[in-house]
DNA sequence: AAACCTGCGGAATACGTTTTCCTGGAATGC
DNA sequence: GCATTCCAGGAAAACGTATTCCGCAGGTTT
């Protein structure tokens, strides 16, 4: 008895108190195609549930290829995120699989570290939800481990932006950026800041790449768009929108955040300061979390598909493997009341 | 072969790769006692790095008593919910332990379905986080499942209010309410409304009921007070709101909401039919998550320790069993600009 | 009527790891 | 110099389940 502590109830539990053999409960129980005898079937089930029988999944799994999927995700409290977890959450359990869920709090070292840890669950699938998946940033070990993870069998999901060659499902950020920057030309603004997040992620450098073509499509000048960039997150908007107050707002008459939570936190900070949103100057996000209606003002933003990726994600894990997809999602622009037209 | 499609790399593998026997690979690999030469070990890490062995959790879990934690959540994007699982998150992580999140999306039969499911895992510990919890609900079949679960040697710690004798956490509501109400009738509001969310969640009630004490305490009449009840969370306040503001706002100075994103929800019901906040009403909430500082004007509440809940649920889960605690945790009121005094 | 399927229960085995037990050799004590 | 203790490596058992194989009935075919 390695550990005293748990005297859990076996298959052999159940058979003995059924009368039968082991091989008959695993029959009625496991979801066998073999057939058993009504009779014995029903006594097994009797049991089971007397004894309060659940299978140990362990046991199960050296025997049969396992139905669970280990999630990695950057930060469950980032609203983003935590709506693409929720909606894998559910697809999978109607799809009948396990999800265990860790996140890595964006460390690059600790998501080596994580998968090495989840790989020992041997998941039929590992979908990585994150940001920071760029081809430099994995150094080499981290593309290997999943590489030879993929060559045992398992199956690799991307949801965000990489350049690797894993099934992904990515947003279209230049697109959902220009949108946002050709609605903020066409009301009539005339000179922008752009809050352009981490320069080295690579959907951030996108949406501010995107803010840009649409900016000069709707005829700005390049000198008339300035572009700084911030801690992403509502404190990195903070700050990012205080400095700006504190110069004079530099004559921007609109803010280009690069998602809500810098858009929320730009906002916060503009208020503090005494600047009017969207009379003074307005500001827009990228996401479209709930939370981007509850502000005050409410906030134009981008609305990014977030929950049917979340689903896409979960379909592309059950798959079987052999294929190799890459699916784009597009965004649509959310007019809200943290912007107005100029002139 | 059960499943061709799964050719891991085994110990057996790296046994024979580094010409030892696999007891000695396990040793060293598996973080034994005992002590195996310099020379073998050195061989050993050589070939399990060269063939990139990992370890199979399945069968390990076998042998050694498991440490993986479960966590089942009533739904993961509640932003106070979120807060708590971040935290457990964290926290399992630094003890060395796994988590393996579920939501059950607040479905009572949903919550024994999952319970019954990673009972599969055979955890160390099920934590439950819900404000669902009362003995009613319960129907005797959870309450059976957990009990047995911890007759096998689990832990059960229940984050949340309940009356169940299981480790558990909770917040003192009541106190909250209490703070809340207090300071609410101190600042010259004659006539009040709480928005008491659902009557029949215990922590819900619980608030309430302290919102009235304090508020009665400082002085206001019975008939001061009104309650409404509404769904928990931001559309519940929207809704409460709008038909308070339709009623002409029944004399309320003051709304209580049960927490913060019935406030928030509020808040936003208030704006869109032009009652100004704190002018014309003053709002609380309680939890403060982060959102009630970036919500405009932001949100007066009671701030409850949300991430140390997290922290102490998983200690809790660790320690050996046989202790049995219940620990409450005490809000403290944060003032804000959504409340302001009045005459 | 004899040989042959068919269907189903049960014994046995495999899964990959940890751990107990055994064994042989080195080190130590007289 | 011989007996005892210690040490570390290897063989084997055990964990709980799914599955393969075997055997035994009962029915079908020629």
């Amino acid at each position: 008895m390695p550990h005293a502590a748990r005297p859990t109830v076996t298959l052999h539990d159940v058979a003995a108190a059924a009368g039968v053999s082991v091989s008959t409960a695993s029959r009625v129980l496991g979801g066998s195609t073999r057939k058993v005898a009504p009779e014995y079937e029903a006594r097994v089930l009797a049991a089971a549930a007397a004894l309060r029988y659940t299978v140990d999944a362990a046991a199960r799994a050296m025997r049969r290829a396992s139905d669970s999927i280990a999630l990695i995700a950057d930060d469950l409290t980032t609203p983003s995120m935590a709506m693409v977890v929720a909606a894998m959450e559910r697809q999978a359990r109607t799809a009948g699989a396990f999800v265990t869920v860790s996140s890595t709090m964006a460390a690059s070292e600790r998501q080596l570290e994580t998968v090495r840890l989840l790989r020992a669950l041997r998941p039929r699938a590992l979908v990585l939800t994150s940001s920071r998946f760029m081809a430099n940033a994995f150094d080499g070990r981290l593309l290997k481990e999943l590489d030879s993870y993929e060559r045992e069998g398992g199956r690799v999901v991307i949801v965000g932006e990489t350049d690797m060659s894993f099934d992904s499902i990515g947003f279209d950020d230049f697109a959902a950026g220009r949108l946002a920057g050709a609605f903020v030309a066409e009301t009539g603004h005339r000179r922008v800041t752009i809050f352009g997040g981490v320069r080295e992620l690579r959907n951030m450098a996108l949406r501010t790449a995107g803010f840009v073509a649409g900016l000069r499509a709707g005829g700005l000048a390049e000198r008339d768009i300035r572009t700084v960039y911030c801690e992403v997150g509502r404190q990195g908007g903070f700050d990012a929108a205080r400095r700006l107050a504190e110069d004079g707002m530099g004559g921007a008459e609109a803010v280009l955040a690069v998602n809500d939570m810098v858009a929320i936190g730009a906002m916060s900070a503009f208020r503090a300061a005494g600047v009017a949103v969207p009379d003074d100057v307005s500001v827009t996000g990228i996401d479209d979390i709930p939370l981007a209606g509850d502000v005050t003002p409410r906030l134009t933003t981008v609305a990014l598909p977030l929950a049917q990726a979340g689903v896409e994600a979960i379909r592309f894990a059950l798959e079987k493997p052999g294929t190799r997809e890459r699916l784009t999602l597009e965004g649509r622009l959310i007019v809200r009341e943290s912007t107005r037209t100029r002139d």
